[in-house]
DNA sequence: TATTAATATAACATCATATTATATTTTCCT
DNA sequence: AGGAAAATATAATATGATGTTATATTAATA
């Protein structure tokens, strides 16, 4: 007895004969020859030891022997067959898995909508979204537990490949509002209003709070939030009038708030940021380059 | 990029060097030389369409894409072995699966202890005993539903091949009878006994009956039973005696019950049978003949 | 930057797998 | 039973996969 390797066209050839009846069929479903299909049996029989088919009215019927190993035989060409059309889907760069790591305003905002789209052209695609502070995302990148990271007040790592963005900041406002008359709107419109801002020790409070001292407007504070929607959410109600995210903005004008720019001109700062450890997968990079596609409307023009 | 399909091979190389962080440790691990690995992979980068591996120090870090299939590959490896081994077994008549259709006295009798020390020299075979009557034993045979059948009063079928067999009967009697003094026991001994007998309809009973009308001995039946063993259950509590198989005789010695030889010889009549229309497994050729030896010591000298 | 280790490439041998042509066997039909 | 038709096996041979050794190229490290 030959203690030759199993071959997979072997067992290919096998659940042929055993699917379809005879050698000739087989081969036909094959497309390959008679003869070929005839070898590979012969070939198979000799390194298992035992006889494969036994005939019946010219039918091949399989062995005992046979039918005892065929659900594993099956097992292992459906298996085969799946890893080929995965990565044929990994190739198109429908399949793979995405994670990522970004500040939990993004989480509610923007990027559910990006990651749907992207999703629907890739059924084999799975995510993971993870929201959380930019001191962990940070961390996660470094340790390479997330792919693809969208934070703030990045100060650079090692580790860390990122790409700084600013976005355009803008004044938003109850729908009614007498600011709906302006074209821009200064801390000096805003002396009057009471605003809702982000915690004191953000950069972004820093930011526009200098701006009111450069104009010597009063800044009168009235709440102070940590997410940029939930300030929307809270303009909606009347409770004030906030500086947002031009790309928060957009998603409260049907909702009752109403928005135009800010002046002086007030960069909400992020980074897109990616372990430099590991070569990114290639979906992983599709949608990176998605993603920031899908900030350019909303960038300081430079 | 090339549509080829996806060896066997490449896919254990690119576990080898997952497993391995190097191709040179891969090779070595296969058996193969170095080039050999990294033509396998390269080929198999070409048919897949993306990278497989990242470079970080010297090691070979699987990309992303490679470890999303990961899973799947070593799947389809394990079985791949799987199967090769189960085809080992299967020829050095180790694994498989016997069913077995027999007469409710076989199953509880005489073939535990055969298929016990059958199966214990085979771990990976498996067996179906279904005990049952005649009539569907045959059945079973002729719809290939078993594989061997131990059966009685068998006539003939096309669809099935049958070994006859006839196998020793014995008087048997509780330890302390008389009848222990005797060599042989006849239908006159017995004549002032009751008797514990098989169903009236059997072909036994009327082989029996005519033994005592040939020697125009009384027969006192006292009760009716269907199989030996019950009878040899009755004949230790002290009911009566019986003229049972051989074969049930000796399981009763130690449990108080005794047994000789009975004039005039009759046989107890089974077949071992099989579907001819199919060829069975060597497994179960190799059963068969070992229950046809078992049975050797019992059988009639022709 | 030089040295060394790791990997890739080239040229070629061998085996698996296909081909076509042909012999042999099995089935099926008087 | 005997013979035509179908199915399967075998032979001779081409090609691709997979292995070899020898050598060039690239990456890691002192």
């Amino acid at each position: 007895m030959e203690r030759g390797k199993l071959r997979l066209r072997q067992l290919e050839a096998l659940m042929a004969v055993s699917d379809h009846g005879s050698i000739t069929n087989a081969a036909t479903e094959l497309g390959i020859s008679q003869p070929a299909v005839s070898r590979l049996l012969s070939d198979l029989g000799d390194s298992l030891g035992f006889s494969l088919f036994d005939r019946k009215k010219g039918q091949m019927i399989p062995s005992q022997e046979v039918r005892f190993l065929q659900p594993d035989i099956r097992r292992v060409l459906e298996l085969m067959r799946q890893i080929s059309d995965v990565s044929q889907e990994i190739t198109k760069r429908r399949a793979g898995h995405i994670r990522i790591a970004c500040l939990p305003g993004f989480a509610t905002n923007h990027l559910p909508e990006i990651v749907a789209s992207f999703l629907k052209e890739r059924p084999g695609v799975s995510m993971t979204i993870e929201p959380d502070r930019p001191e962990r995302i940070l961390e996660w990148m470094i340790g390479e537990q997330y792919d693809f990271g969208i934070t703030d007040g990045f100060a650079g790592h090692p580790a860390v490949e990122s790409t700084y963005l600013e976005i355009r900041t803008v004044c938003v406002f109850p729908a009614g509002h007498p600011f709906n008359t302006l074209d821009v709107i200064t801390p000096a419109d805003m002396a009057t209003e009471n605003i809702i801002h982000t915690r004191r020790d953000s950069e972004f409070f820093s930011q526009l709070s200098k701006a009111f001292q450069t104009e010597k407007a009063t800044f009168n504070s009235l709440l102070e939030i940590r997410q940029f929607t939930a300030a929307c959410e809270l303009v909606c109600q009347g409770t004030g009038v906030a500086v947002v995210s031009e790309l928060d903005a957009v998603k409260y004008t049907n909702k009752g708030l109403d928005f135009r720019p800010f002046a002086p001109t007030l960069p909400h700062r992020i980074s897109l940021v990616r372990p430099i450890t590991q070569q990114p997968s290639m979906v992983t990079l599709e949608f990176m380059e998605l993603f920031a596609d899908s900030l350019q409307p909303f960038l300081i023009e430079t």
